[in-house]
RNA sequence: GCGGAAAUAGCUCAGUUGGUAGAGCACAACCUUGCCAAGGUUGGGGUCGCGGGUUCGAGUCCCGUUUUCCGCUCCA
């Protein structure tokens, strides 16, 4: 049995073999952490992309969508916190070779002062029983004034060097507190530097009219400087939904894992705008919504798991990811946030406008919480992939290499090919091919032995093979060969829509999902 | 970003102590067969990741660099 390491590497290999994923800009060595979809992928991707976009927007009337630009005017990401937040202060150790945040580690050390005043406090209760008075305490006990006083020194030039932005202070501050790395234990570090998260360019021809503008980190703040556009012109009622599909950029300081991390991936995120109070009974019910979304699939429902997030970023009052088995573990596809009124008042503050929401039915005005999911499309394929590759030991010695894909995602859905080239077939098998190319993807295939053409087809995940032989042209019948239990069946012709309708249409996946 | 390893044809690899590149598969054409890959013939394709250096001569030795993989680190 392969290892999970080399699956994964057969699974890349695969993914550049057969079309799916290739390295960008290969033939100049390729650029780091990005990737091109190739001739398969795209098409696949494709689907996931129309997979999700019609679960929204077609399933619920109170969700629409948009396509905002990847450009955002600079103020969005003052206001979203993403130019404070992505611009982490980071340090090394230079004996242990680790690197560490610099803000963390001084919270490290503020946090042991009160420690100590903690251990004083509980000594003294000791001595003192139930007449022990803290607060009384603190404001006396010397050697807990000593440690507040430090504390408080080293907080200040703390928040003033945050503030300011100011890496040599907090280099300095390190140095002063003789803080150590706690695996080294040595005080050997490098200088602070920042790395920003978020790419940025300019905007603007000329040198002093220019602009420095970012890529946007996230697809999200485009949907809430627009739900007002929307709320209004689409008549929209809290609560709704607004979601869009597009790019995003993060320029990640590792970046690996294939597909996994990219510095450029796609978003494909809905963000639903609720009645405040309402947001956590809408968080339970958009998780339950999204697992069913996914499990839908077939992919085999163990593999999925829900993580809920114990430490909450600064705008959230509830998230949890869906995390999925891929072959280095369980990682996460998909978030699901309550984001409260974060982004939505932080936006209403530094744009000074009025986006209330008033809500009729209640007669009241309000700024409206959020619920986010946000699944990563490059993610969802390659969780898709991961699951769908297998190889296959048969009967007799004979191996094969089969993409047990979802029917609806596949990239090819049917491949028709004469059992011979020649005695008429090959135009037989176009005719059906032209019947059926409106409304699948079709493949055409009459090179090699038929055996052969089955495991190409197999390698790209295509669920059905259909071959013209002689008889077919006396009785317009064909054989229908399903690439999962490799069996034949023979069928009439017009029948095939209706079997592979059956398979390739998502309308049966979204039977499932809906309540 | 740090440390380790790797890079030769589309893929998997070989290339002996340095003497200007090979195989299998794949690909294209033709012939043959015809329902689960790997028959025959012919053909296309590589300045050995890139840039320097040592040498009469470098795929092979040295340095740098890029990319990938593993570990650390980071991860809204």
């Amino acid at each position: 049995m392969a290892s999970q390491e080399e699956v994964f590497k057969k699974l890349v290999a695969h993914c550049k073999e057969y079309g799916f994923v290739f390295p960008s800009s290969e033939i100049y060595d390729g650029l780091g952490a990005v990737y091109d979809y190739g001739q398969n992928g795209v098409e696949l991707k494709n689907n996931i992309k129309k997979y999700w976009w019609d679960s929204m927007v077609l399933l619920h009337e109170n969700v629409v969508g948009i396509d905002a630009a990847i450009f955002m005017h600079p103020t969005t990401w003052k206001a979203s916190g993403h130019v404070d937040a992505f611009n982490d202060p980071l340090i090394d150790n230079k004996d242990s070779k680790k690197r560490y945040r610099a803000d963390v580690l001084i919270e490290d050390h503020l946090a042991k002062f009160d420690e100590k005043i903690n251990k004083e406090c509980e000594k003294a209760a000791k001595r003192f029983g139930e007449s022990f008075d803290r607060e009384m305490f603190c404001q006396t006990n010397p050697r807990v004034l000593e440690n507040v006083a430090k504390r408080d020194a080293i907080h200040a030039r703390f928040v003033a060097a945050l503030e300011a932005n100011d890496l040599v202070e907090l280099k300095q501050i390190i140095v002063d507190c003789e803080i150590v790395c706690p695996i080294s234990g040595t005080k050997n570090w490098t200088d602070v530097r920042q790395f920003n998260l978020m790419f940025s360019t300019d905007m603007g021809s000329t040198a002093d009219g220019a602009m420095k503008i970012y890529l946007r980190p996230e697809t999200a703040q485009g949907i809430f400087v627009n739900y007002l556009n929307v709320q209004k012109t689409g008549r929209m009622k809290v609560p709704f939904g607004i979601c869009q599909i597009g790019k995003a950029f993060r320029n990640e300081i590792v970046a690996r894992q294939f597909i996994f991390r990219m510095r450029e991936f796609e978003q494909m995120e809905m963000q639903f705008f609720v009645r405040p109070g309402e947001e956590l009974k809408w968080f339970e019910h958009w998780k339950q919504f999204r697992l069913r979304w996914h499990k839908a699939l077939g992919l085999g429902d163990e593999k999925y798991r829900f993580h809920d997030h114990d430490k909450l970023a600064h705008y959230a009052n509830a998230a949890t990811d869906i995390e999925f088995q891929m072959p280095f573990g369980f990682k996460e596809v998909e978030g699901i946030h309550s984001r409260t009124d974060f982004d939505l008042s932080s936006h209403e503050k530094y744009s000074g406008k009025n986006i209330k929401y008033f809500d009729p039915e209640i007669n009241e005005s309000y700024t409206p919480y959020v619920i986010e999911t946000s699944i990563g499309v490059d993610r969802m394929f390659l969780s898709i992939m991961s699951s769908a590759y297998t190889e296959e030991q048969l009967e007799g010695g004979d191996s094969r290499v089969v993409l047990k894909l979802p029917a609806v995602l596949a990239p090819v859905k049917v491949c028709v090919m004469p059992l011979v080239k020649k005695d008429g077939l090959p135009e037989k098998a176009r005719e059906i091919m032209n019947d059926l190319k409106f409304d699948y993807k079709c493949a055409y295939d009459e090179k090699d032995s038929i055996g052969k053409r089955y495991r190409r087809q197999d390698a790209v995940g295509t669920p059905f093979c259909v071959t013209v032989d002689h008889q077919t042209l006396e009785d317009n019948c064909v054989t229908i060969r399903h690439r999962d239990t490799m069996e034949q069946q023979r069928v009439a012709i017009s029948d095939l829509h209706a079997i592979i309708g059956a398979e390739v249409n998502m309308k049966n996946l979204f039977k499932k999902i809906v309540e």
